[in-house]
DNA sequence: TATTGCTAGATTGTCGACAATGTGATTGAT
DNA sequence: ATCAATCACATTGTCGACAATCTAGCAATA
């Protein structure tokens, strides 16, 4: 007898639908930082009363994609270029910690998903998709973290991934060029599939880096707009 | 003129006041681990309805205190072994961060500060106020990740010392007895002021493991109590 | 006996209406 | 002209009621 397994049942009510649906639309930018979240707008579009939509933004709210003031309203978090040396700061203490703990679990499965994974960020950037490529690069950064056996680790990092996203396609949408048409992958794949993890971490630290160069030009315009 | 500052207006929303409760009934172990959250019974009891408590409750989820599964209810969240190990495991991860980020940026205030925590410790310790011993010294563990100028940092340390809280008061809750009359942050406090940051780390280290084998007495009984 | 289908009760999810609060314009006094 | 008081208006916060769903127990059937 074939061994069937079923996925779990999911998200049956408006209210995660309605999270999903917002967080998307801050993530891609179509929500803008400082936006005021109208709550009873945006009920009327999407066709449902106010009650799960607010339950929804308190969710946002924790999730620290939207800031909440008592009585006057849910507002896009603001971002600022300390805002993103921040996450940078942080995401290299949480990559250390992560290579650290996955390194004695990889396996063949952890290597086949990591291609896997690289090459849909490939596919994605030979097609210019843009939100996809973010996507699919964060993705691929996931990996590890969904590896290294800490549910707690996996959790701050899907946070910090969330605002990762959201300052890339911020960047990418104030910047109207295509996009980096190269893959800087290549090296981080092969790094996390050998044996010295030293090196891996030395890598990781630089892509990161070189991620946060990138994103400085755009930390630089927010605080020149701001005068 | 005397230089006078006003504290912000703080919790005008119901809401907020019952987060507040919820959560120190959850941090105290009032509410136990896998307990049911029966919004009908709660909102009667807090003499309010269920619209602000059910987004109340939201928040609990997303701080990660509370789970939600859809028409079935919210549920404290439950504490295994590995749940322990996986917090301690991230706290050394960003103490290591935070120490390295405050290192430059101690000054007088921050040697008052720490000072003042830690008196307040050790009243609490003098006073056998087990409850207030742990909010103290989480108090004084917080000072470095408030000094360290990285909001996020800050924010994840936060979630992290709610899950340690909680972790603490069932230990300390699982046995009756009085508690450890000794204060052991003697040493931290004195090489946070001092000029040895790899000494400082070290001792971080050591002391995050000692407090870590102090629960393990009571990661261990969770899991034979569930044979 | 084991399994399926049904029913009643309890609980969560959602809705529409009302109360409380903030905001900006208007008025009026000085 | 300036400033304070007032007043609509818009928006958020809260409430009570209803709809949708789950669970446990019992009956029916093989």
């Amino acid at each position: 007898m074939a061994k069937l397994e079923f996925e779990p049942i999911v998200d049956t009510t408006r209210r995660a639908e309605i999270v999903a649906r917002l967080r998307r639309a801050i993530l891609t930018g179509q929500l803008e930082p400082g936006q005021k979240v109208n709550e009873l707008r945006i009920s009327e579009q999407m066709g449902v009363s106010r009650a799960p939509l607010r339950e929804a933004i308190r969710e946002l709210v924790q999730e620290g994609l939207l800031t909440n003031i008592p009585y006057a309203g849910a507002y896009v978090i603001n971002v600022t270029a300390k805002d993103i040396a921040d996450a940078y700061g942080l995401h290299h203490a949480l990559e250390d910690f992560a290579i650290e703990r996955v390194w004695p679990l990889r396996n063949e499965t952890f290597a086949v998903e990591l291609n896997r994974r690289h090459a849909q960020v490939k596919q994605a950037t030979l097609a210019l998709d843009t939100t996809r490529q973010i996507e699919t690069a964060l993705s691929l950064h996931s990996l590890i973290y969904e590896w290294a056996d800490n549910a707690l680790l996996l959790d701050t990092w899907q946070r910090l991934a969330r605002r990762l996203q959201m300052y890339f396609a911020l960047h990418q949408q104030a910047r109207n060029e295509p996009v980096p048409a190269v893959d800087m992958h290549e090296d981080y794949v092969r790094l996390l599939k050998g044996a010295d993890m030293a090196a891996a971490k030395r890598h990781a630290r630089e892509h990161i880096d070189w991620d946060f160069e990138e994103l400085l030009s755009y930390a630089h315009s927010l605080e020149t707009n701001r005068k």
